[in-house]
DNA sequence: ATTAAAACATGATATAAGTCATATTTAGGA
DNA sequence: TCCTAAATATGACTTATATCATGTTTTAAT
């Protein structure tokens, strides 16, 4: 579904989203324990979101990275969209060409209304949503 | 989700499913193409199946590949299990370790009723069901 | 029996995904 | 202004997945 990478850059841009503030920035060698995920690749992921301005992040002595007011109204998909491409999720559960409703692969209709679903959701919901329910007990985050 | 390998696997028992029998076997090469799979590639992928019974097959002169009563009644998710292991589909959209009701991930909400709808999909449904469902025009298969 | 056609088994190669390491640039504080 | 802490950029390495190639065994027909 996702790739590793994007399960990881999800995890780390909702760690930074309770924990991090413009005040209050974070080292990616202090991400990577508390998700779980080797600092040097979050580091990686962390700058390739950077450049795209989906998380904040300044160099120098107390440096490191943050989520900013701005950076907590993009929807998930965005995050999902910068490391896997936009359109991994896009495709049939057969990889059939040109599976859709008139013409759908054997299992288009077990799969279709979830993807559906899921993408409407990753669009729909932003990183600052996701920070809201964690930080309402309505979800959790690893560990 | 799946492995191309597992997508692979599954149009290729359905593509016998619908043209092969006891008295009518496919050679690997011929099923290659109209799946539009490499052929040493589904050939290999054939045997493993062979190996758990899943599909059936005879060597030699007027040999080949071929779905028989007994494979018609396993359900689909016996293939992708073989090939990509009993647990790939289990595993939370973040692989969150303990992800459930009681804990949910941030993301669980969107993926998990989908999941179990498609896991529940795939023990029920045989491969015989889906060949009907090509038979009758309902689906359809690549190309 | 001999031969040929096919699956079967095994391993080699290629490509992509994931991980690690190092050097460079920027920014703040002494 | 100089030093240090951090992100950034780049590339090397590792592992997993996908693909290809070759030799071996089984089966049926002659």
């Amino acid at each position: 579904m996702f790739s590793n990478s994007s399960k990881y850059a999800l995890k780390a841009v909702l760690y930074l989203a309770v924990y991090s503030s413009e005040s209050n920035k974070i080292l990616a060698k202090n991400i990577s324990e508390p998700i779980n995920v080797p600092q040097a690749y979050i580091a990686k992921l962390l700058q390739e979101l950077s450049r795209h301005n989906i998380v904040s992040s300044t160099r120098g002595p107390n440096g490191g990275f943050y989520i900013n007011a701005q950076n907590r109204e993009i929807p998930l998909i965005d995050i999902v969209s910068v490391i896997d491409g936009a359109n991994r999720l896009n495709s049939c559960l057969l990889s059939v060409q040109n599976c859709n409703n008139e013409k759908p692969c054997p299992l288009h209709s077990f799969a279709d209304p979830f993807r559906t679903d899921l993408i409407n959701n990753l669009k729909k919901n932003t990183i600052g949503d996701m920070a809201k329910d964690i930080e309402s007990g309505k979800s959790f985050l690893p560990l």
